[in-house]
DNA sequence: ATATGGCCCTGGTTGC
DNA sequence: TGCAACCAGGGCCATA
């Protein structure tokens, strides 16, 4: 499942491919469930607009997306081209993608081998293609005409970014699980299942704790090997459980690396004590009850 | 207001 | 061996 590491990897690769090239034509499937925006309406808001950068915000990747080049958007071909290229840098549209449980960015030739399961594809200029791939339709599609509506945003703080009081802050007084609340998008955006588990492992935190009786220390703990955890996976290209891949098709490392998750019964890779598994928030959970207190 | 549980989906695994 | 039941889970929604 594509947590923070794995589409921090995609939006990077996505962007290094595509920035600058432009939206040619767009297709898109029949199924409704990946759509925020209607298909139709997403189609026409894309075409003939240049790709300006791709990044990641939380667990989303935002696309930015300059005015619409007339001459290729196929419509209004007859106006004339004053101001050209002038606002061609001015961020005018986002096209939003989150991937879900199995959702798929990738940059190919439009030759290649169409998957199943294809919900999108944009055709570029350069010849290239970026496609949507979700076999199992959690993931979503959305398309933000700037002009009408205020740019995305996560709906919480960037654990890489937060500071020590602000992630404090977030926690404090609440009656929930410290694994529920790193699952809150709305605390924190980007955290999933994986990266909750094996952070709670290096800050030596249960997952059941309640997060109004960690001290302020265990929470300092608890975001720094946050932030360590994430930039290892990231700089491993994300974890590779499931069929995650970049946006060259090509696997992570991570999943190498895992201390707890999916780790359920194995020895305990610091004490050799069997790591317990639960059900936790609906999320198989996992922990070493000896290191983990 | 906040927390919990059901639901959407399909592919891989398990069990008979 | 083959088929069916089961499970995984991010986010959204109804409910307590």
């Amino acid at each position: 499942m594509p947590e923070l590491p794995e589409v921090e990897t995609i939006a990077r690769g996505v962007h290094e491919c595509v920035r600058g090239d432009r939206i040619v034509e767009v297709w898109f499937g029949s199924h409704p469930q990946p759509f925020k925006t209607t298909p139709l309406r997403q189609a026409r808001g894309l075409e003939g607009r240049a790709i300006l950068a791709v990044y990641r915000a939380g667990k989303h990747i935002v696309c930015e997306l300059s005015a619409p080049d007339e001459r290729t958007s196929g419509r209004g071909k007859h106006r004339n081209q004053r101001g050209g290229d002038a606002a061609a840098h001015d961020v005018s549209a986002q096209w939003i993608v989150h991937l879900g449980m199995t959702g798929r960015l990738l940059v190919t030739t439009p030759d290649a081998p169409l998957e199943p399961h294809t919900h999108a594809r944009l055709n570029l200029a350069s010849g290239r293609e970026l496609r949507f791939v979700d076999p199992r339709r959690f993931g979503r599609l959305d398309f933000l005409d700037l002009s009408r509506v205020p740019g995305f945003r996560a709906p919480g703080a960037d654990p890489l970014t937060v500071s020590g009081d602000v992630f404090a802050s977030l926690f404090h007084g609440r009656k929930t699980p410290i694994k529920a609340a790193l699952l809150n998008q709305k605390l924190l955006s980007g955290v999933g299942n994986i990266y909750a588990d094996e952070s709670l492992f290096r800050a030596g935190i249960r997952p059941r704790r309640l997060c109004g009786r960690l001290t302020r220390s265990e929470l300092e703990g608890l975001r720094l090997a946050l932030i360590e955890v994430l930039r290892h996976a990231i700089r491993l290209g994300g974890s590779s459980v499931s069929d995650y891949v970049d946006a060259n098709g090509v696997r992570g490392f991570f999943q190498l690396e895992h201390c707890v998750y999916q780790r359920g019964g194995l020895p305990c890779l610091r004490c050799q004590t069997p790591i317990k598994r639960i059900v936790l928030a609906g999320r198989g959970t996992h922990y070493c009850p000896q290191c983990q207190r």
